[in-house]
DNA sequence: CGCCAGATTGATACACATCAATTCTCGTGG
DNA sequence: CCACGAGAATTGATGTGTATCAATCTGGCG
């Protein structure tokens, strides 16, 4: 299963450390930017979170289980996903350190989570939360600000699925990667793909196949270099943002 | 342009009505279960909020447009949706009464709001939520459990569109719709469709074409009842659920 | 060095889009 | 109350983007 590397320590109600919870302080990106899932600069750590470690591919939670917690990535990446009974997936995102998931109001997850790398996550229990924000109403305004833009993330996507190419899922995908691994701190004109065709297509809603043949194409049109079938140069990052357009 | 009906009334900082505030009165609703935007069924009104009418199609505000208020439908339908600079959409929601829309975070709304009925909104700025945050923090747990459903919708909507057919897509559509209208009081067994065939296309990622056809054989499988071409009658619930399937 | 999972590439199929007529439906005015 | 007209919906013929099926290639690893 997975190792706990931290201690859980055991201080009862410690206030969260949370960015952006002052109103003047709002998140300044621009719209139709790419919209990251919200990060949350403090971490739960300090308080009542455990660090997990998980393997590739290792799962974190399964759609349908009880809502007791909620994570943050340290780090790694992780994947959302939801099913379908006959094995039908789309991944709803891809996570990178300071994201989180798992909050909500429902009883159950409404999607599982897993590993994409290896990766260390933080789990904070959903009483602790509660508590949490019972006493310091700041925390409440965090985690109200890491949903709305999840949620904005939300209805990008669904823009993506519903209406887009799939060479403008494509670009807009590694556009979109790349900004959010350069607000990371990664350095900015290449990306690696962490995760494999298949996590592509089930994000994007394409096949493997369909995937591969767009990557390719863009290579041999010279918008992108694709030295390995994992890492991506923008070599010409204005023509692929024409093709990403939307929005 | 739009009508103010009811007044402002200048109660300074008036705690909000909320249901679901407390722990224990959480949302019961299963997993995979016909996922509504939350409903909160306090009003906002009582306290600063103005009911606002728009005719069909009007515009409630625009994507880009600065985030300064949060919605409430309180009669008729809202369809929320984004657009590209070539003229695709993609509708994201239909709200019904109860449905609250337009709370973000960000700076600017990241999809607009439109009439798809004649409706009635709702309005609270969001210097009065704010401030009503601030002293209830009830309400923040609010707000927080109507964004973690929306979330839990849209994801329902990525597998949709990700992911399902057309058929399949449709016979979802009409349950969601369907169980939504009952849980807001309508009879079950029979739906009406207030909007019209682009709009169901836009929201299934569909064509209008497509979307008749659907319906069409549907009918003449005996699926549903189609007297008019916006009253459905559920005729075999039973088997469509087997088609929307999923999840 | 050879295995093998993942990626690529090719040939073909098909679901849905597109283009193009009709045919409804319902509001309007005689 | 009925005829009219126009927008909406339906239906048909055809096109096409992506899926599917099927090899082949590649690169990391024992």
């Amino acid at each position: 299963m997975y190792a706990i590397t931290a201690t859980t320590k055991a201080a009862p109600i410690a206030p969260f450390a949370l960015r952006a919870q002052a109103p003047e302080a709002r998140d300044e990106r621009g719209a139709g930017e790419g919209r990251a899932p919200a990060r949350m600069a403090g971490t739960f750590s300090g308080t009542a979170a455990a660090t997990l470690k998980f393997d590739r591919n290792e799962t974190i939670y399964y759609e349908g289980d009880e809502a007791e917690a909620c994570y943050k990535v340290v780090s790694g990446m992780v994947r959302l996903c939801k099913l379908t009974e006959d094995g039908r997936r789309q991944i709803t995102a891809f996570l990178m350190p300071g994201d989180m998931f798992g909050w909500t109001d429902l009883e159950t997850h409404s999607f599982s989570a897993e590993a994409v790398t290896e990766a260390r996550v933080e789990k904070v229990s959903r009483a602790r939360i509660e508590d949490g924000m019972r006493t310091n109403p700041a925390m409440g305004r965090g985690f109200l600000s890491m949903i709305s833009s999840q949620l904005a993330a939300a209805h990008d996507h669904l823009l993506l699925l519903g209406r887009m190419t799939a060479a403008e899922r494509i670009a807009w995908f590694l556009l979109d990667l790349s900004k959010r691994a350069k607000a990371a701190g990664m350095k900015a004109g290449a990306l690696d793909l962490v995760m494999n065709r298949k996590d592509i297509a089930d994000y994007l809603g394409l096949t493997i196949e369909t995937v591969s043949r767009m990557l390719n194409q863009m290579k041999r049109k010279g918008l992108i270099g694709l030295a390995t079938p994992d890492h991506v140069e923008f070599t010409r990052a204005g023509a692929l943002e024409r093709l990403a357009m939307a929005a």
